[in-house]
DNA sequence: CATTTGACTGCGT
DNA sequence: AACGCAGCCAAAT
């Protein structure tokens, strides 16, 4: 088995992204603190090399804002999920309705 | 072991 | 409201 070495945050991150359910999100800041940090970047640098075999569109920005650079790609999950969005003026065209979908774990 | 890098965040201007 | 800036944290180089 590959890699049997050093993952402690990362597999930590993964997990916690992993428990998020279809339908809501989590921020970058939550998931940290969910792990007792506070480092949200060091989340999105997990996202960012890791990201690819979890549900990486249900971590989103402080904001409501999907991923930097992947609005779109988001954006089909979050339609196919039923995630509540909201539409916007801005690049992504839309903003996730925290208020109402925002995960607690 | 020191520095750089990012799918971040909140506050100030 | 847009923009910049500094603080933050762990992995990668």
């Amino acid at each position: 088995m590959p890699q049997q070495h050093a993952e402690g945050f990362v597999e930590a991150v993964l997990v916690v992204v992993a428990d998020i359910p279809p339908g809501q999100v989590a921020t970058y800041g939550d998931v940290a603190a969910l792990l007792g940090s506070r480092g949200a970047r060091a989340v999105g640098q997990v996202m960012a090399r890791s990201g690819a075999e979890v549900a990486w569109w249900r971590v989103v920005r402080a904001g409501g804002r999907a991923p930097a650079g992947h609005a779109e790609r988001a954006r089909v999950h979050y339609e196919a999920e039923g995630t509540p969005l909201r539409p916007a003026n801005d690049d992504d065209g839309y903003r996730i309705d925290l208020a109402a979908c925002r995960w607690r774990g």
